[in-house]
This record gives C-alpha cells, sequence and structure tokens, in this order.
DNA sequence: AACTTGTTGTTACTTTGTAGCTAATAGTAT
DNA sequence: ATACTATTAGCTACAAAGTAACAACAAGTT
C-alpha cells in the first residue's frame, strides 16, 4: 500500500482511500478497463467519483486513455517516468474475440511522415485482431 | 447526378434519393464527416434514416468510417476500389484547433510487428494536432 | 475554532448510437 | 393493372457514456 502511495505522491496527487483502490485495480489488470469496468467492480462506489479519479490520474500521467473503438475509452498504467510523448506512446491492440484491450509496451508506435504543415501532438493507434490466448 | 448513381450501383445499392444526397454531401467535404454534422446539413431528414445510409454505405464499403477520438464516429469516402484491407488504410489526423478530421490518402498506415500470437484483422491510426490550414 | 482548499457523492442532463415498429415505395409475378 | 414481396424511410423510444453543477465532507492552516 505504501507503494502506492508513493505512486500517487510523486506524481503529485494526494494518497486518498478512493485513488488507493483504483490504482490497486489498475496495478492487478495486465489489460485496459473501462469507467464501466471499475463500476462493475466496485460498486459501492459513485460513478461519478470513478470517473473523475480516472481524470486525475490521465491528468498527471499516471494512466493514459486507450480510444480502442468499442465507444468506451479504456484505461492503463503509464510506464514509470513516462510523459505521454509521442515518443514513449506505443501501439494499443484490441481481440475482437475476448474483447480485451492490451497495451503492447514494447511495441513502439511507428513515425509517420504527415503532408506539408500538419504537426503532430499525438497519436492513437488500435489494432485489431485476435489476441495471443484467443487464437490457441 | 449519373455519376453517383453508378457509384451507388457499382457497390450494389439502390441508387435512392436519401442515398444520392448522403454522397453528394460527401463527395463536397474534404474533410469527414459525422452524423450529427449530417443531421445539421439536412434538417429535414431523420436522423436514423441518416445513420443507416451512412452504415449501408460503410458496409458496401463506399466509405469508412473514422474513430478520431472525439467521441463521435467520422466517415470519409473509400477510395475506387477500395476494399478496407490493412493495406488500403491510411492514417487519419485529427486538428485539435478546427476540429476536422482528415484522410492523409497519401500516408499509408505504416506496418508493425506485433507480438507472437497476435493476429491483425484492421488498424485505426488518429494522429491528432494542428493541421496545415491552421498552422499559418 | 474558523477558514480555505481539495475530494467525494448526488442529481440530472446531453449526446451518440441503436432497436423496433409502421408507413411508404418500388420491383415482380399473376 | 393488381396483388405480393422486399426494401427503404420515418417515428418513437431508450440505453450507455460522459460530464456539469452543486452540496457534503475531510484535512490541513492560521
Amino acid at each position: 500500500m505504501k507503494n502506492n502511495d508513493d505512486k500517487l505522491i510523486s506524481r503529485n496527487m494526494k494518497p486518498t482511500a478512493m485513488r488507493e483502490l483504483v490504482l490497486d485495480a489498475l496495478l492487478e489488470q495486465n489489460v485496459a478497463v473501462s469507467l464501466s469496468d471499475l463500476e462493475k467492480k466496485f460498486d459501492k462506489a459513485d460513478k461519478v467519483t470513478l470517473y473523475r479519479t480516472l481524470k486525475t490520474f490521465e491528468e498527471n500521467k499516471l494512466i493514459h486513455s486507450i480510444d480502442d473503438g468499442t465507444g468506451s475509452v479504456k484505461y492503463a498504467l503509464c510506464a514509470e517516468n513516462c510523459q505521454c510523448n509521442p515518443h514513449d506512446l506505443h501501439v494499443h491492440f484490441f481481440c475482437t474475440k475476448c474483447k480485451h484491450t492490451y497495451c503492447l509496451n514494447n511495441t513502439p508506435i511507428p513515425s509517420v511522415t504527415l503532408p506539408l504543415g500538419f504537426e503532430i501532438k499525438t497519436i492513437n493507434m488500435v489494432v485489431k485482431g485476435t489476441c495471443a490466448n484467443c487464437k490457441k
């Protein structure tokens, strides 16, 4: 628990009970989670509070959001010192069978050359298909 | 108008008035449009009809959908003989200033190497930043 | 103890996307 | 032409996601 507090503090957030709980939940997952996933997990907790907890985490770059095309945004932990710059970003994978969204942390987003005058700030790259688990 | 009919017919759709209208609207745009954009444009037309027209177009690969992360799916015309396979796909660009979503038709999606066991079906790649128009 | 600031809970509303039914239209066979 | 069939269009209604506004609470500070 102390560990998680440190994570929160080092990202300039007060380590409240709610935040510890949500951070714990994120830590024990190997796939990205949505707001409604969290709602199901903590069915006593308020939806808006969870929502704001995620937003706060995101603002402080503890987690990043993934728009995987399912209609609900997913969230996953950032790497230790991530600043969410384009070169920090990795590819995400959505499995159409198990409906899980993975961070492919070892698959950086390839660089693209844009037309003249277009300036990149960030990239979202989602590959869809079947994951290693579902292929078996 | 005959032109558009051909486009519809060659993609196995009956050239109805509604479809011609929507196709026209898509043709005259150089940016991707959302359902609500169309609703504003044709404020006499029913939202659900527009919705289904887009769905039909998409199924028949006349247009493709783009999830640009704004929360509303955008649509844009496919190239003449597009089959929407991974190698047919191009990068999309969302300008955070003018809020327009562009098809970068000349910017194919770079290939990525996935971890073992992951099988690709399709890719969505959206670059966000400032477009050439807004940079000036 | 009173004040300030940040966090949580409640309610309520907007926007997207969509299902289900009905009405209109058109294409086909008698 | 008429009746039958299949598509397409319009209407109503609803669920889910995201979020704004405000009140209640907690915690730290003078």
